[in-house]
RNA sequence: GAGAGCGUAGCUCAGUCGGUAGAGCAACGGACUUUUAAUCCGUAGGUCCAGGGUUCGAGUCCCUGCGCUCUCACCA
């Protein structure tokens, strides 16, 4: 192995990478250290480092007694916070189980090692061997025995007692929130579980997981606005995906009787705390099921989910507690309404009145639709939860099979909590007459034109071929990470969420696009 | 998309009435063998987001642009 440095520079934070950040002072400091371990014949970027235990499993291992050698470990991690009190150094490392802190003491390590700890800054990442050592205060220590570099850092890290707190850059360099902010990478690693908590679920259930396409040529199953992308070779605009629907259903008419997808869509709509462009929505269906089906298998998604991050099924959340003790109240679209509306949802008149005092334009609007929008203004934030809100209108919901006993009401629930719709779920619509009908002229507030763009032809004809009655879910993971987790904004539970590119004036110039690299 | 606020050292933040750019941490040099944001002495560190304007003089006032935050609108 060779220990080349190179001094090409690190690769620049500019927007299209196109010159590397010239070094600060902090870093020309790092890069003479980094050259000096280089020079002692140690690699300052390391090597595979097997044996090293995570700092949470060695932790326990620690005598009791200060003052006695206890078990030999080895670890590795990021160099935290550093302590010198004369020829003793403490250094406190971290891995992403946890931290711990290591002790250098001159008079037990050679002059070699001394020199190449002494190279050491804020931000290395190191290996150690040494034994556990608790301190005379009582702290867990590793008394040092041998450092191994595994990682020279060249970059400054935040303040040690603030941390980094500049909401933008947590964001953009979300790897120095991940280190220096615990609960970042926490969340995260809660996100993974829950994801992997809600595929066994619906497993041990006797769902399957498929995949569908992103790229559309027809951006169905949802009322939202597409991403457009082009295709060279066929020459052809293309969408990408606003939800998972119709191709799962096609999967249910091909005889996939319980299928899933977790996966990304894509809404070109506005960012907020609860809106990222791109996030990512399960989608269950299950043959010869119906909307009750889906509300028991959503509470069980959502109660083993919580189970695999901890262990009450009450969060903090905000200024209250969220109980997810099952089962969860089912109330009525149309009691709901009444009751914080103050009218019968079929009162024609009334509901007129109740949008015309809140300034809600009424003038050839659709009734229902009214309807909708004082729930939506007057009902959901009340809905503290969780709570699920069944038998919607049926004129809102175009992809739902109607009450037998009433055409006028869908069979579908969404699910609330804290005002935040969590889950939404149907009993599908299987009658390829009425589907047909329903794209062409119910996508409520829709322009004629857009909603036309929308009707899909194809999955009309899979509706003809035959789709067994179906129970359909949806559940938004980032929403449903988010309330597990205490999150306030989607930006705390998704590792990169999309932010405008930053750009200084100058290389704003440099950067115009121009005509000719535009394709 | 609209309104309001913010942008100063690597980080966290001050900066008065328009008059030479400040602190803490971090860095660098030094003291200290049990520290916990260690302490103590010393040194260095700035494209005040970018561009323009007013002024004898702009971090500060005005205009334009960029980014972020919050609220609203659209949406899940």
């Amino acid at each position: 192995m060779q220990i080349a440095i190179s001094d090409g520079g690190i690769p620049g934070r500019a927007a299209g990478g196109m010159s590397a950040a010239k070094p600060n002072r902090f870093e020309l400091e790092r890069r003479k250290k980094r050259d000096r371990i280089a020079e002692l014949g140690h690699d300052p970027y390391g090597q595979r480092f097997d044996g090293h235990r995570p700092i949470a499993e060695v932790r326990p291992l620690c005598p009791e007694q200060p003052g006695v050698h206890g078990p030999k470990v080895r670890v590795a991690g990021r160099i935290m916070l550093r302590r010198k009190a004369g020829k003793l150094r403490f250094y406190d490392i971290q891995d992403w189980t946890g931290k711990i802190q290591l002790l250098f003491s001159r008079g037990h390590l050679s002059d070699e090692q001394w020199e190449l700890m002494t190279l050491l800054d804020l931000g290395d990442l190191i290996g150690v061997d040494g034994t556990m050592w608790r301190t005379e205060t009582g702290e867990v220590s590793i008394f040092v025995e041998k450092l191994t570099v595994l990682c020279k850092s060249l970059a400054q890290p935040p303040e040690k007692y603030h941390g980094a707190r500049d909401i933008e850059l947590l964001l953009r360099r979300r790897y120095i929130d991940l280190i220096y902010n615990r609960r970042t990478l926490e969340r995260l690693l809660d996100r993974t579980r829950i994801i992997e908590s809600v595929r066994r679920t619906l497993a041990a259930r006797g769902f399957v997981e498929m995949e569908t396409p992103v790229l559309h040529s027809i951006a169905g199953g949802a009322a939202a606005r597409p991403f457009v992308t082009h295709h060279n070779a066929l020459d052809m605009d293309l969408y990408l995906r606003i939800a998972l629907e119709l191709h799962l259903k096609r999967l249910m008419v091909g005889g996939v009787e319980r299928v899933y997808e977790i996966g990304r869509v894509f809404r070109n709509e506005g960012i907020d705390a609860t809106h990222n462009p791109e996030f990512t929505m399960l989608e269950a269906y299950q043959a010869y099921g119906d909307y009750h089906t889906m509300m028991d298998l959503t509470e069980a998604i959502i109660v083993d989910a919580l189970g695999a991050i901890q262990d009450s099924l009450k969060v903090e959340y905000e200024d209250g507690v969220i109980d997810f003790t099952p089962p969860w109240p089912r109330r009525t679209y149309a009691e709901l309404f009444a009751e914080h509306v103050g009218c019968s949802m079929n009162d024609e008149r009334a509901v007129r009145e109740k949008a015309r005092e809140l300034e809600i334009p009424t003038d050839g609007v659709h009734p229902d639709v009214l309807v909708n929008e004082l729930f939506e203004e007057l009902v959901e934030d009340k809905l503290s939860g969780p709570v699920f809100v069944i038998d919607y209108p049926a004129s809102i919901c175009p992809l739902t099979k109607r009450k037998r006993d009433n055409p006028r009401i869908a069979e579908r629930f969404e699910l609330f909590v804290r005002g935040m719709e969590l889950a939404n779920a149907y009993t599908e619509l299987n009658d390829p007459d009425l589907q047909e009908e329903l794209f062409r002229t119910q996508l409520a507030g829709l322009p004629e034109e857009e909603s036309m763009a929308r009707m899909d032809h194809d999955f009309i004809e899979a509706l003809k071929v035959g789709m067994p009655p179906a129970g359909g879910l949806g559940i938004g993971i980032d929403r449903l990470v988010m309330l597990l987790t205490g999150a306030r904004s989607i930006r705390d539970v998704i590792a990169f969420p999309l932010l405008r590119p930053e750009r200084s004036g100058k290389q704003r110039d440099d950067a115009k696009p121009t005509a000719a690299g535009r394709n």
